[in-house]
DNA sequence: GTTAGAATCTAACGAGAAACAGATTCGAGG
DNA sequence: CCTCGAATCTGTTTCTCGTTAGATTCTAAC
């Protein structure tokens, strides 16, 4: 086997034994022996790849972030382009709950310590998530303009609560609970009417 | 002025210096210096209120806990008796939301860390969790049960969405985008309709 | 095989922070 | 005032953990 593959893999798995703590124990609380452990490596081979602590933790919280703005963003480019405003939010409720819930260690890493990271990887993390927020923001605007939606509430409070309730899932499900595609329905089902007009 | 007043007042100021800082910095990274210099004291002056780190932060997260139970319960009880169950929702969603956007402080630092907690700590705070949970399952199966509310969803999923998008809004409100009280209104809607049985 | 470089380890250092001990100030009652 | 105890501080100890240095093993190419 390839050197470059063996090197790469060590690098992932060291990655997502990060994310796998950083989900656990907040940003404070990982420590590189636990991370080390978990990817079955001793805690200085961590350097080797990053150079420092930082580093790699700040790596597990783009990705995880990144992860579900590029999902999101290309399921709702695979759609034929007449679909409507609310089938699209249906598409990127299913593919944000996607993410978060199949990724879950990832996602949860960023999620969690949203708040909690250092000024400067905060700042660059508040850059991605302004660019999601702007997705979903386009969403609902089309959704209120086509009329498909409901126009006598706050749409950022509205898209905010959405938001919400998807973020928090991975604090609830479980892949033992039932598949995937149950909650997605049911989010979707609760989502439309939720915002939808009424007739 | 009475000595009971002020040493009183001083744990409390401890006390909400803590949640303060656990909101912030997470659990592991909440350190005594920085609690001690919010509430103005010095870190060993902790030591005479709480016998360790982990019992005071461990106060802060069941202060921020029954907070929230004990006022969503004292809001319902204080409702008449022939109350709606869709009514009885829409106030526990309000005293809810009371609670964590503005003793955002300690809701926050008990929402935030729920997962980082050490796993006795984390025992103690799941119990809580379930009392909490029952609340909630009661409001909802009894809306179902009066065919106020939509069956054709599961009723775990969408108590659980609902509790997500609540406990989720101190991380996007702050009263200068305006009152809780629109806030509010905007969430009994969403969520009114969200659950409530098409016509 | 041998070798060069990549990948990983073992051992040690040093900063930072919790916890403890003892000294000190403050404030109410005699 | 003066004293006694409550409340808080300063100085010190101990331990944990990130990081560095240097040694060592593994692997692909010649």
């Amino acid at each position: 086997m390839p050197r470059e593959r063996k090197s790469a893999r060590t690098r992932e798995r060291i990655l997502a034994a990060a994310a796998q703590v950083l989900s656990r124990k907040g940003w404070a609380g990982t420590r590189l022996v636990d991370v080390a452990e978990v990817a079955a490596v001793q805690a200085p081979a961590v350097y080797y790849y990053w150079s420092s602590r930082e580093e790699l933790l700040a790596e597990v919280v783009t990705v995880g972030q990144q992860a579900t703005l590029e999902h999101v963003v290309a399921s709702l480019a695979a759609m034929p382009a007449d679909a409507s405003a609310l089938d699209r939010i249906d598409r990127a409720i299913a593919a944000h709950l996607e993410v978060v819930l199949r990724r879950s260690e990832f996602s949860l890493a960023a999620i969690r310590n949203a708040a909690q990271l250092p000024a400067d990887i905060r700042e660059r993390q508040l850059v991605g998530q302004h660019a999601y927020a702007d997705v979903w923001r386009g969403l609902v605007e089309d959704a209120v303009a086509a009329g498909e939606l409901t126009a006598d509430v706050d749409a950022r409070a509205a898209r905010m609560l959405v938001l919400g309730a998807l973020n928090w899932a991975p604090e609830w499900w479980n892949p033992e609970r039932g598949p995937v595609e149950d909650v997605v329905a049911t989010t979707q089902h609760v989502v439309r009417r939720g915002l939808s007009t009424p007739r």
